[in-house]
DNA sequence: TAGGCCATCTGGTCCT
DNA sequence: AGGACCAGATGGCCTA
C-alpha cells in the first residue's frame, strides 16, 4: 500500500478502530458500515461514471512523461487513487479484516479448548499460548509414551516430562496443578531424594520446584523457552533409571542436539491430575512411587469441577476410571474415554 | 519502565 | 477475483 494510501485511510481505520471495541457488536457493525461503503461507492459511480477512466488516461500520460526523463518503473502500474477506487480498497480491507479477525478468534477458540484438556487448567491464571502448546505437546508425547511401554513412570519422571522446555512460573504451576504435595510424596521418596534433587531443590520443597533457567544464569532473557535440562529440577544420576519415560529423557539429558521430537500418538483428552496415593508397596515396581490418574475436566487441580476420584487413600476404587461417569460429558468421544480406561488399565495392571 | 503477551491491521502469497 | 493463511508491525495492558 503506497503512503498517501495509508494517510487516507487513517482516519477511516480510527473509526473503525473505535467500532471493533465491542467484540459482540463487530460483525452487525461491521456489516452495517460496509453497507453504507457500497452505497457511498455506488452513488459515487452514477455522479461520476468517466472519472475512472479520466483518472486511468491522466495515469497514463503522467507514466510517458515519466519514460523520458527517467527509467521505467518495473511492476504493476500504481494506480491513482480515485475517490470510488479508494471506497472499494477500503471495503475490501475492511472485509479482509474481519475475516482476519474471525479467523484468529476461531485459532483462540481451538486454543482455549486445549488449554481444557492439558493439565493445569485454570480459568484465572490462563497459560499463555505458546506454553499451552508446549505442554500439550509434552503431555501428548509423556502419554503415548506411558500407553507404548505400559509401564507406569515415576512422578518425578512425568513432571519432568511435562516441563521440558516451558518457563518457570509454568513449571511451578504445573508442579503444583499436579498436586505435588511433599508431605505425601516425599516419605515414599526421601530414600531417593539425595539422587532426585539437587539440594537446593531440596530445599525448595515443600511447595513448588525451584526451577533456576539455564538462559537465566547465563543472562540470557526469561522464559527458558527450548532450552530447559531437567536436570535443573531434578538431579538426574548416571544410570538412574527414569521408568518408562526413560527413552524420553536418554533424548534429553544425553544428546546434545534438539532431540524432542517424538513420534506422537493420538492425542488424550485426560488430564493426567496426579494425586499421589498410597498404594501397596511392591519391591521393585514402578507403583512404589506411583499414582493415580484423576480425571477433571475444566476445573483442573487448581479448582472447579472436582476430581471423579479422591485424590489419596487405599480406597478400592481410587485410580478405577468409572467410565460410566464420563459418558455424560459432552466434547469427549467415545474413543477418548477407550483411551481414558487404557491407561487407567495400565496403571493398575502393571 | 522494560519485557511479555495479546489483539488487530496489513500486505504478500497461494489456492480454488 | 476472492478467500485462507501467514508473518511483520503496532499499540495496549499487565506485571515484576
Amino acid at each position: 500500500m503506497t503512503r498517501s494510501v495509508r494517510e487516507e485511510l487513517t482516519s477511516v481505520e480510527s473509526d473503525e478502530q473505535r467500532e471493533l471495541c465491542s467484540p459482540a457488536g463487530r460483525e452487525t457493525e461491521r456489516a452495517g458500515a460496509g453497507t453504507e461503503e457500497e452505497e457511498e461507492e455506488e452513488e459515487d459511480r452514477l455522479h461520476h461514471p468517466e472519472e475512472d477512466e479520466e483518472e486511468d488516461d491522466e495515469e497514463d500520460e503522467e507514466d510517458e512523461e515519466d519514460g523520458e526523463n527517467k527509467p521505467k518503473r518495473r511492476g504493476p502500474k500504481k494506480k491513482k487513487m480515485t475517490k470510488a477506487r479508494l471506497q472499494r480498497f477500503k471495503i475490501r480491507r475492511m472485509k479482509a479484516n474481519a475475516r482476519e479477525r474471525n479467523r484468529m478468534h476461531g485459532l483462540n477458540d481451538a486454543l482455549e479448548s486445549l488449554r481444557k484438556v492439558v493439565p493445569c487448567y485454570s480459568k484465572t491464571q490462563k497459560l499463555s499460548k505458546i506454553e499451552t502448546l508446549r505442554l500439550a505437546k509434552n503431555y501428548i508425547w509423556a502419554l503415548s509414551e506411558i500407553l507404548r511401554s505400559g509401564k507406569a513412570p515415576d512422578l518425578m519422571s512425568f513432571v519432568q516430562a511435562l516441563c521440558k522446555g516451558l518457563s518457570q512460573p509454568t513449571t511451578n504451576l504445573v508442579a503444583g496443578c499436579l498436586q505435588l504435595n511433599p508431605r505425601t510424596f516425599l516419605p515414599e521418596q526421601t530414600p531417593d531424594m539425595p539422587t532426585h534433587l539437587p539440594p537446593a531443590s531440596a530445599a525448595a520443597y515443600p511447595g513448588h520446584f525451584s526451577y533456576q533457567s539455564p538462559g537465566l544464569t547465563a543472562g540470557l532473557p526469561s522464559p527458558p523457552y527450548g532450552t530447559m535440562d531437567p536436570s535443573h529440577i531434578f538431579h538426574q544420576v548416571k544410570g538412574q533409571p527414569y521408568g518408562s519415560l526413560e527413552p524420553f529423557f536418554d533424548g534429553v539429558l544425553v544428546s546434545d542436539g534438539p532431540a524432542f521430537d517424538p513420534p506422537l500418538s493420538p492425542p488424550l483428552s485426560i488430564n493426567g491430575n496426579f494425586s499421589s496415593f498410597k498404594h501397596e508397596p511392591v519391591a521393585g515396581s514402578d507403583f512404589d512411587k506411583s499414582f493415580s490418574f484423576s480425571v477433571h475436566y475444566g476445573g483442573g487441580g487448581t479448582g472447579g469441577h472436582p476430581p471423579i476420584y479422591g485424590s489419596g487413600g487405599p480406597n478400592p476404587r481410587c485410580g478405577e476410571l468409572q467410565v460410566e461417569q464420563l459418558m455424560g460429558f459432552d466434547g469427549h468421544s467415545h474413543h477418548e474415554r477407550l483411551m481414558n480406561a487404557q491407561l487407567n488399565a495400565i496403571f493398575h495392571d502393571s
